[in-house]
This record gives C-alpha cells, sequence and structure tokens, in this order.
DNA sequence: TTCCGCCCTCTTGTATGTAAGTATGCAGGG
DNA sequence: CCCTGCATACTTACATACAAGAGGGCGGAA
C-alpha cells in the first residue's frame, strides 16, 4: 500500500477532501487492488488522522461506486463491473454529446482558435510519448466543450465517472500510436466545431469516445482477478 | 420547521440514510426555505440522533448542491439558481433522452405492454388529481424507459438531479389540465417506443421533459427571495 | 473424524468531547 | 454621534470513546 502520511495545514482545504483525493487516485491507479478490503483504523492510522475524515472520504467514494461498505464486516475497494464501466460510458458520452451540439452552435471564432492552441499543444505532448501531460491537456479539452456549451456541469459529472474508465485504461498497455490518434480525433471534432455542424461534432465525439471502450476484453483476460463474475 | 423525531430501529438502514432523506426531502418540499440556515446540533436534536449522522446526511447533500457548508459559519439551504435548475434539466435530458433512444431498439412488444398499463394507471390517477400518486407512477414511467434501455444507472442519475426540478415545481400553482397533459405526453412517448422510432422517441420524450421549465420565470417572480441574484 | 456452540477479535455505526474560527453585541474612547 | 476593540456565543472540523454485530478459531461431544 503505497499510501502515506498526508502533510496537513499545507492550505490544501480540509482533512476529508485531502483524504478522498489520496484514496480516489489511489483505487483508480489500481494500488488498491480491485476487492481488496480496507480498514477505517488502518487508513486513519497510516494517514495520521483520525477515523472521522476517514469515514466521510469513504462515503463520498461509496456514492461513486469505488468501494463497498458493509456494516459491521469490512469496507471493500469495488471490484470492476463491466457493467459499472459501460454505464460510466454511457453517461459520459450522453453528457458530452449533448454538450458538443450545444458548442457547435453557440462557439465564436475565438473559442475556436483557443481550442485550436490547445489541440497543437497535445499534438506536442504527443510527440514525446508524454502520457500524464496528455491526460491533464486531454481533460481540458473536453472541459472546454462543455465550458463551451455553457455547461460546465456536464464535465464535473462526466469527470465523476470518468474515473471508472481510467482504471480500466491504466491496465491496459500503453499503445505506441494512442497519443497520434487522439490528437488525430480531437482535430476532427474541432474541425466539426469549426464549421458549426453539430451532428458531425456530435458523431466524431461519439466515436472518440468510444475508443477507450475497445480495450475492455483484452484487460479482463489479463487480469480476471480484478473484475466481478458477470451473472447471466 | 415540520422536521421531527424519526423513529429508530424501524429496519429502515442506518440513522445516516433516514437522516439524509428527511432533510432532502423536507428541502424539495421548501419546508426548510432556501437561503435558511440550518444547524447540526438543532436538527440531532429534533431527530434525536446525535451530530454524526447529521453530519454525513448534511455531507451527501453538500455533493448534490441542496445546502452549503461554510466552516465556522454555519450550514444554508441553497437557493434555487437558474443556472442550477438549468444543470438538472439538462443533465436529466441528455441521459433520458439518449436512454429513450436505445430503448425504442431494445424493447421487445411485452416491454411495450407493460409500459402501456402504466401509463394506462396513470391516466386513471389523473381523473382523480391525485398529484401524489401522479408523481410516483411518473417516476415508475420514467425508471422503466432506462431499465429498458439496459441503463438503470441513467434513472438513478437522473433522480439525483431531479430533486432540483422538484423543489421548483412544488412552488408552481396546481395547473388543473397538468396531470392530463402529462398523460397525453407519455402516451406520445409509448406511441413511439411501439412503432420503434427512436428520432420520434426522443423528440416527444424532450418535449415531455422541457414542460417542467416553462413555468420557472413566473415562479421566479412569486418568490424572489427564494431565488439566487444572478450575475451577468 | 465431524459437527456444534462458545468466545474473542475486528469491523462499522453512533455518541460525545475538544479545538479553532467567525459574527455579534457592548463598552469605551474620540 | 460614530468608530474601535474585546468578550462571548455560536458554528463546523476533527478526535476519541462506546455499542452492536459478524466471522473465525477452538474446544468438546457424538
Amino acid at each position: 500500500m503505497r499510501i502515506d502520511r498526508l502533510r496537513r495545514g499545507s492550505g490544501a482545504g480540509p482533512a476529508s477532501r485531502q483524504v478522498y483525493r489520496a484514496l480516489r487516485d489511489a483505487i483508480i491507479a489500481t494500488e488498491f487492488e480491485p476487492g481488496q478490503r480496507i480498514s477505517e483504523n488502518e487508513l486513519a492510522e497510516r494517514l495520521a488522522v483520525s477515523r472521522t475524515p476517514v469515514r466521510e472520504a469513504l462515503i463520498r467514494l461509496r456514492d461513486e461506486r469505488f468501494v463497498q461498505i458493509v456494516p459491521q464486516l469490512g469496507t471493500f475497494v469495488t471490484r470492476i463491473s463491466a457493467a459499472a464501466v459501460e454505464d460510466a460510458q454511457f453517461i459520459r458520452e450522453s453528457l458530452e454529446c449533448a454538450a458538443v451540439r450545444l458548442a457547435a452552435t453557440r462557439a465564436d471564432d475565438a473559442d475556436i482558435a483557443a481550442l485550436g492552441g490547445l489541440v497543437r499543444r497535445q499534438a506536442e505532448v504527443s510527440e514525446f510519448g508524454d502520457h500524464e501531460h496528455f491526460a491533464v491537456l486531454d481533460d481540458e479539452f473536453h472541459a472546454a466543450i462543455c465550458e463551451l456549451a455553457g455547461r460546465p456541469v456536464a464535465w464535473e459529472v462526466a469527470q465523476r465517472v470518468k474515473g471508472h474508465l481510467n482504471r480500466v485504461r491504466r491496465l491496459s498497455l500503453p499503445q505506441p500510436r494512442y497519443l497520434a490518434e487522439m490528437v488525430a480525433e480531437h482535430r476532427l471534432v474541432l474541425e466539426a466545431l469549426d464549421q458549426r455542424d453539430p451532428d458531425a461534432a456530435e458523431a466524431t465525439l461519439r466515436h472518440h469516445l468510444r475508443m477507450v471502450l475497445s480495450a475492455l476484453p483484452a484487460i479482463r483476460a489479463q487480469h480476471p482477478d480484478y473484475f466481478e463474475e458477470e451473472r447471466p
């Protein structure tokens, strides 16, 4: 377990939020393995806080389906379930596709130009294969689309469920051409927006978002114990 | 304040969840007025529980934007914000419209028949003007659509944000023809599903969902102090 | 050997105590 | 009269103590 004492008083907000972020990141990075039992007491000791903020963080994580709390028994990291991943994909796709349609009708030339600059920066970063930096710019891209649509809340919700997608994605081997493909697809979305074509924007974005899911069966074959057995 | 001692041990689950439900219902019914300050201590005393479950309930309500917690100052019921209501509408509309498209392609004859029976029961209830019972059947209708789409999570998320819409709706005067109109629109959605027409199903459902928002300006004029002042 | 019952430990849920910060009312000086 | 400074009463955030229940190990009886 790589979770360790978090530094307090660093102006990073209340302890419960810091614990929440730390746990969420650890779960998505599979530093906590799916199915693993985690204990409020142990976490509190390791993080050098009391059980109260740990408990509040776990409640939020339960609402996001990252942990399952069973009274008088324990708290468990949820196993990856194909249904849950598809649910997350459905929510993200529905919201972002609706947003990009709005964006196509609302964005002005300056907005499009700014988005173009973002995609150019992504192209530069992708040359060096810097996945981490690219992930940040990718989030900015999708957030910007929701912002242009006048619905920043769409990105907030999408980001919450996106954790489930990221947990799966991190298990897949890094594909060498992956970043370049992402940039190319972002360019297609950008073009559709530039032409103020809602249908094209939605179609290209939908295709783009579905790329993530394509690797799911392979990942499941590789880590069968991380997945929930399906019920037919 | 109509919140009162909740009966424990009634098998209704943990106290924190009961408190959560009670507070959420009270806020949506505007028994707690928008902007009003609510105190952990006072709530705990009235509900005959300790501050801990009250606090956990308030944290969940903060995540859903029903209260705003200001450290060392107080917890306040959020005022109604036009932006927040439109956000809720956007999320619900995006998810349910995407779901009804799926439902139109996946539902079989038995599903359609069951949905038809539900609409018929709605028609009966609407005759008597039983708004409360109708609300239950209305929720069942929208939940069923998401179920038919194979995405029950869509209804879970929609239901969460729907609270913000309900809080507004309850402030509007009951329109005599309202229930009948709702049933008629449900019938239109049902017909589109029966003909397996995703485009028509989406269009009719979208129109149906937007009815709620139409009364917003009038409500705002009637209860200006319940609303947040807009920033331009 | 196998099964039943007890006990002990660990878990989460709840209650209560402590700390720290903000708004408010009041007293006193200009 | 008006402004300033402080004491006080509140608030939430966090820490700790207690309660209730589930699971596993162990011993004894059949």
